[in-house]
DNA sequence: ACCTGAACACCGTTCAAGT
DNA sequence: ACCTGAACACCGTTCAAGT
């Protein structure tokens, strides 16, 4: 307690302002106060600084917004991580499957926010990408085609996220050199893609036909649920002989 | 163009503000310049009028886009009912739905912030009770019970829009006396949302178990896209003996 | 290199005032 | 009854300035 201390304390009052140290507080911020209370004002109270001190390691709050999205996949993975290696043979690709979505969803419960921000702003960082290229290995392995992979992926991942959208409907055509660069974290999804793209070359709207997509899934739903409703009928008609 | 006519003119330079005027206006506004545009500045402008003239007839900005989103449902349903009274038997209910989704995704993609706006904001109007109640009585009409229509109910509808959250996440239990005056216009849907509060009144999560609706609509997704992939596998196979 | 303070152009909204 | 103008408390961000 000597002035020695008191020197120390008053010359090093707190650790120094870094990207990561902003936007692990902003996404704490978001879980307590709701994304609202995320201002650039709120956020540099909360780190002990100025607002404007912010802009000196991120360019703007879109930054600070994709950021935090990046946080967001960093744990996801993390969490697929921990649940061990899950390949699969061609029947168990459904469970492997469903259990990266479940891990991501219990994630994403964590983060209310994050499928607001994510789908409002089309981010799309390199976790999110090796995300969906992980359940694109996975069903690679049990056999399907890229294309039924491709619909699929539409049809599971509006469900959690709009992810998917971001990779392929927007940019009209396939970012230039962006798919090569890909290969190399991304492979499984770096393939869907390339195949996808060639053999659909003059789709009216672009990349993806969103109203194709959009079917798919529909109809996939619709069809199991007609499987529950046949199955309610047999079970009220005669249940004693099963 | 005598000074009669400029007269008039100046003495009623344009048809009087209403609730009706100022969201159309707002409507069209987002249509054409996107949501962020939507300010009450920018929308005054629309209406040839000063910002705080809207407050008289709306009492804030949350009660205009309540109202735009009513305003879109009330598409939805003209829509529907251009399409013709979609009754159908057993098996043709899923054709029944399916058009009914379709018509209201095609209004939908007329006001893209429309979802945005639904979801952020949990607005609930009678015209979306109205289009699910629809939904609920073709499926009712189909014999399903009122569990499987609820479940289901959750797997399409969380696909286009967020309305179910709303009807039954949110409020722990059901609304005091709204349960019994949706009853009037809602009757198919006030007889699922009583069966179903009542069969299972100790969920711990309230009304609904979010999670068990989740599972219920990823493995739809998933047994359909496993009948698909063994599909593939048999064509791959021996496409000849079909 | 890192942080700050004042200022700008926006927002939704309150409130007292006009007709 | 219907509309307005000034003002308030916010926002993200620019810019020149401090250390």
């Amino acid at each position: 307690m000597g002035p020695k201390a008191a020197e120390t304390r008053t010359s090093a009052p707190r650790t120094p302002l870094t990207r990561e140290r902003v936007l692990r507080a902003a996404s704490d911020l978001a879980d307590r106060d709701g994304l609202d209370a995320l201002t650039m004002r709120a956020l540099a109270d909360e780190l002990g600084v100025e607002a404007m001190s912010i802009y000196y390691h991120l360019p703007n709050k879109n930054a600070i917004l994709d950021g935090v999205v990046e946080l967001t996949f960093a744990e996801i993975a993390a969490e697929a991580a921990a649940q061990g290696p899950a390949r699969a043979d061609a029947a168990g690709w459904s469970a492997a499957v469903r259990a990266r979505i479940l891990g991501a969803r219990r994630v994403l419960l964590r983060h209310p926010w994050a499928p607001v921000v994510i789908d409002q702003r089309k981010s799309f960082s390199p976790a999110m990408v090796r995300h969906v290229d992980g359940i694109v290995g996975v069903m690679r392995d049990s056999g399907m085609s890229h294309d039924l992979i491709h619909h699929s992926l539409h049809a599971i991942g509006n469900r959690v996220y709009g992810y998917v959208q971001e990779l392929s409907d927007d940019g009209q055509a396939p970012p230039p050199g962006q798919l090569e660069q890909m290969q190399s974290f991304a492979p499984h999804l770096a393939a869907m893609l390339a195949e996808v793209a060639h053999v659909d070359p003059e789709s009216t709207l672009g990349w993806c036909d969103d109203q194709t997509e959009f079917e798919f899934g529909l109809d996939l739903l619709l069809e199991g649920i007609e499987r529950r409703r046949l199955a309610e009928a047999a079970e009220r008609s005669g249940p004693a002989d099963r």
